[in-house]
Parts: structure tokens; sequence; C-alpha cells
DNA sequence: CCCGTTCTTGAAAACTGTTTCAGTAGAGCG
DNA sequence: CGCTCTACTGAAACAGTTTTCAAGAACGGG
């Protein structure tokens, strides 16, 4: 016991705060190599050196240093995600199935946020770097064109979601495809004359919708005018029902409305309940993207479901296979699901 | 050049990846030191060496590693902060306040989340101080009884979020004098018969809201009895709509609803529309948190509105300020503001 | 011209684990 | 008993920075 505790204050030096392999290692009256594989390659140990160990370092309440093991190793465990925002439930969600996959694995997320500005990204995956992430959890086809070429360049995997793309790791569903199911629905029952209230112009996943639109009206045999697009440059409620007024003021005699997220179509309705307008009576809305703010309306809103939260368990799945080193899907498709509810109807008759 | 290139190859080794510290050096034939400096403390160095590294780093694409700069420094500029969830857009936009705040130092956000479990909490946090993290964002006041034993014995400052406490750094409110101000409300309009709707028994702030609402009632003489608190498990629209329905059986009579959250309330009304009693003319409704959903149902609904961005931008200015050695703010109490809109009016006449 | 400053730079230690390599001890076998 | 083989452990190098200390250069004052 006096040879320890002379020992242990030699070791201490006065420092006070958590402790050290290198003490753990003493107190077990071992090397910090044995100490070292009693956490990382236990097997090689004797059984009561490895008890020995794991007292010691109970005892002295040490947690490795993952600043300097993810040096070593050249590997941290924590892998980087870019939204776009959290205010949005959509891709909130989409962390939600990141983060608890990652946890799974015993991996821990870095979060950044960019606002939709493409630079703000490529900042945000800079720091992430240097930070050392092993990988990252991206939004979207559109980047700053450097993006990709430093990820290439540092040697790091990742995945895209929110976009389906056969030719980049991705985790996303078709757009087009999506919205054309709610465009459907709207033709069989009778609608012809469309608006269409999205959000921002510039976004590729608004031009797919738009594109969408367009198509599905086509195979139909009708034709959508891009006038009949309505930018609120948000996505807000205010936004919509802003939007839906501008849209109303110029196409009067539309019977439906294609809304690009459901905040627009909640705002929609707002202004139809304030003109008195009855939903699905004068009326049909369809929303995007099944927030709880769709279900909860009167009348509940019409919309096409986003796997929001599978985009990105699938995601992070697919990145720490490859991490891994194990090959795995690298472009999933998933599907949308249209809800049918009570904010669509027969066209009302001229 | 013959020069440079022999010594070039002999300094990579074939090292293919990113760039060294000690490689920038070599191509601009100054010692590691002064690379170091030239980023970290560039006024110690002639304007001419600084352009010489500049130029080699940017030639060599070099991104400096921060694990050995944090190791090095022991600072890591990086601050953790552990959400319930981020399915709530309440948490959400507390971590937007967060990021925000936090890229404006130049510091990055690790995120968890820990769905209400407390143990969990405990592990992000743990995984966290591995992951070498300065400081750290929490919600509310419970907690692991080894949390804060934890951060005191590594050292780590932290802000709590979400509550108000004066014996701990906190930014938040008080959710007594936030739910009183509704029940006030209420209680101007005439009511006397009030039910409570409510999510998680356990969890503090719900415990400090019921509170709330006994105290305001009990101010004005009436008293509230906890059987009219029904807590619905959850908070979704759903649980609240489950949750009412459970309450009017038991308290026919009631004319006022108070709910712990504005999805909770949205899920009321939804229940109120498909019992077809009218809202506000016979029964009014509150919510609390002012999410976007409260002011999209029809009627909008009166609710509390909760700075939620605001606590996440304090907490994090007021721990960045502890992490520079600043004095700074420790307890921060927010006001709340009752909005008013349609889901309130005066009682019903028995 | 010499000495004390000030400015700029480099050498080397430090930060805290991980990993390779080599060595020791014990077991098994002839 | 000696040899080989295996299982376990330790010494030392290593990861990529930062930082301290000291040395050399330049410079001004006396």
């Amino acid at each position: 016991m006096k040879s320890f505790s002379s020992k242990a204050r030699s070791e201490l030096k006065s420092r006070s705060g958590p402790s050290r392999l290198t003490e753990v290692a003493a107190l077990a009256a071992v090397s910090p190599a044995t100490v070292s594989r009693a956490f990382n390659a236990p097997h090689l140990l004797t059984a009561e050196t490895r008890a020995r160990v794991a007292l010691a370092a109970q005892k002295l309440n040490y947690l490795p240093d993952g600043l300097a093991r993810s040096l070593r190793r050249n590997r941290s465990m924590v892998v980087g995600a870019v939204m776009p925002s959290l205010r949005h439930a959509y891709f909130a969600t989409t962390v939600e199935g990141i983060q608890s996959e990652l946890t799974r694995s015993g991996y821990t997320l870095l979060l950044g946020t960019a606002g939709f500005d493409q630079s703000a990204e490529l900042a945000a995956v800079r720091a992430m770097i240097r930070q050392g992430v092993d990988g990252f959890v991206l939004v979207g086809r559109q980047h700053d064109p450097e993006l990709l070429p430093l990820l290439c360049a540092r040697e790091k995997p990742f995945m895209l979601t929110w976009c389906y793309d056969t030719t980049l790791p991705s985790v996303g569903f078709d757009h087009r495809l999506a919205i054309q199911a709610a465009v459907d629905h709207l033709v069989d029952l009778g609608h012809e004359e469309f608006v269409a209230v999205m959000a921002w112009q510039t976004l590729d996943r608004e031009q797919e919708r738009l594109a969408g639109i367009e198509e599905a009206l086509a195979r139909r045999g009708m034709r959508f005018s891009r006038e009949r697009a309505i930018f609120a440059g948000g996505s807000a409620p205010q936004d919509g029902r802003n939007a839906f007024r501008a849209a109303r003021a110029r196409f009067p005699q539309a019977t439906a409305v294609v809304c690009a997220n459901d905040l627009l179509a909640a705002g929609v309705l707002m202004e139809c309940s304030a003109l008195s307008l009855s939903v699905p009576g004068q009326l049909s809305v369809v929303g995007y993207g099944d927030l709880d703010i769709a279900g909860a309306m009167n009348p509940p809103i019409t919309t096409v479901r986003a796997p929001a939260e599978e985009m990105g368990a699938l995601a992070t799945r697919s990145l720490l296979a490859k991490l891994a080193g194990e090959a795995d899907l690298e472009h999933i498709e998933l599907a949308t699901e249209l809800l049918v509810r009570a904010s669509t109807g027969p066209a009302r008759s001229l």
C-alpha cells in the first residue's frame, strides 16, 4: 500500500482533472498498453488482468479520451449531417431517423443547419471535416460545386437524402411520381382548372414537383401553364395564404390547389375559411408531406406522405455499412403514399 | 525545383490522403511551428513568411486536423446538446437557436436525442464527453442523479433550457406563471368548470403547469382537483383527442379545457368538431407553446407563446461566455405571452 | 563598436491513446 | 530435459497539432 501511495503521488503531480489512461495503468499496476487492450480487445487479456484494470478504471472514474483515440485510429465514430432547417418537421424527423440509427451503432451525430444556403452548407461540411467526422448525411441533389470534390478528396463517404439519384449514393423518392399521385387523384375527381402553391422557386425539389404536375396533367391530355404556379417565397402557413390569394386573383376559376407542402396547404385552407369558400365543396386542396397539421386541420388535408424518418434511418444504415467496409445499397428509392382525406372532392359543377 | 521534388518525395512516402501540417511546412520551407502560427497567431510572422505558408497551404488544399488541435489545446470548439426529441417543434426550434449562436462563434454542435429517458440522456452526455465537447446545453431540471456530478467532475460548463432555476445555470420561463395567464384569461371570461389535458405525468414541467393551474384558480377562490387533469401519455393530436374524450366522460359539465401543449389542444378541437361541440360557443380551449398548428386551426387556438428559439440562443450565448472565461448571466428568466385567439370565449350559460 | 532589446523562427516536448514488435512464461511434446 | 509454440504483456513509436524555450538576427542607444 505504501508503494502505491508514493507511486500514485508521483504520478498525479497535482493533476486534479479527469483521470488518464496512465493513471489507470499505474493503479492497476500494468502498462498503458494493457489498459488500452482492456477496452479495445479484452479477449487478449487474462480474466484476472482484465478485472484489475476494470476495477482501477472504475475507481478513477476513467473515461477514454475520444480525441486521442480518434487521432490515432483515424476514425472518430462521429458522422455529420447538414440539414436545411429544423423548423420544418420534415427534416427534424429525418434527423430523428439518423440519430436512432447512429446511437444503435455507438456513433454520435454532429449536426449543422444551412438554411437553404449552399455556401453555408459547404462551410458546415468543412468545419465537420476538420472535426474529423467519418461520413456525411446531406439533403438534396443541389450543392455548392466544391462540395462533392471536397468529400471525394477527403475520402468521406456520404449519403444524400430527400432525393433519388442513380449516379450518387442517395435515398429518396421520386418527387415527380409523388405529386402525380395527388394530381391524378384530383383529375379522377373531375378537376380541370389547377393552380399550384409552391415554396422556393430555386429549389430542385420544387422544380421536380412542378414538372410532376405538368407531366401528370399532360398524360391526361391537359396543359398546365407555369404561370399557374405561385411561389410563396417561404413555407409558413401565412406564406401559403398570401400565395393563394394571389393565385385566386389571377385564376378565379380554379377548382383544385396543389401545394408543395402541408403548411402552405394549411394556409390555403385558412384563406378559404376567411373567404367562406367551402372545401372540398367549391375547392379541393392537396398538401404534401403529411405533417401533423395536415391531419389536424378541418377538413383534414389530403396529402402525400413523405418517408422522412425512413430516409434518415436508411441513409445512415447505408453509410455505416460503407464505413464498416461492407457493400450496401447505394441508391434506395422509397415509396410515397397518397393519403386521401376530406380536403378533396368532386369538382364543383360550374 | 529539383531539391523540392526530392524533398517532397521523401516527405510524401507514398501517402496520398489529405495533407499534413508538416507537408505544408516542407513545401513552404519553414518549420511546422511556423505553419501552426500562420493559422493561429499570424501577427507573429513576417508578412512574407505568412504569404509563403498561405500559398503552400492552398496548393496542398490543407485543412488543419481539428482532432489533433483539440487534443493539444484541450479545447474542441464543439458543444453538445441533448434534447428530448426533435419531433416536437419546440425543441427543434431551440436547436435552431443554439445552432445559429454557435456558428456565429465558430463552434459546432454535437446533437443527441434522449426521448424523455434519463438514462439515455446520461449515455448521450457520456458519449459527448468522450468526444471532448467543451460544454452542454440540456433541457429541463430533471436528470439522472449521476448527470450533474459527472459534469462537475469533468468541469464541463452547461446551461439548462426550458426551465428557470436560481440554483442552476438555466434559461427558461416560469411554467406556472405562463399557464396562469391562460387560466386567468378563462376565469375572466366567466369559466368555472375546468379540465386539463396533459402529456406526461412524470415530467417536471407538466407538474409545474398543473401546479400553476391550481394556484391560479385558488387565487380566484376556486378549487381544482387533480382528478380533473387527464394525462394523455403522449403529445400527438390523437393523444389529446383521446384524453379529452376521457375527460368529457367524467366531467361533462366542463366549459374550459387547458392543454399542456398545442398538439393536444388541436386534438381536443378535432374531437369537438366530431362531437359538433362549438368552440368557443360551448367550450373554450387553450393550448400552450404557439406552434404553427395553433394559429392554423379553425378556430385558431388561444395559446401561450414559449420563447423556444430565444432560450436556445441565450443559453448558448451564456455558455460561450463561460467558456471564454467571461462572467455572464447564469439565470435568465424569459417572459411568455398569452396570444388570445378565437378558441376562447365567454362561458356558456348553463 | 558593444550591449541590451525586440522580433522572428526553429527544436523539441507535450497532449492522450493505439499499435507494432519483441520478449517472457508456461504448456505440450519428444 | 530441451525445444517449439502459444498466450500474454510491456516498451516504444506513432497520430497531427500546439506551445514553450531558446537562439539568432536586426536594431537602436551609448
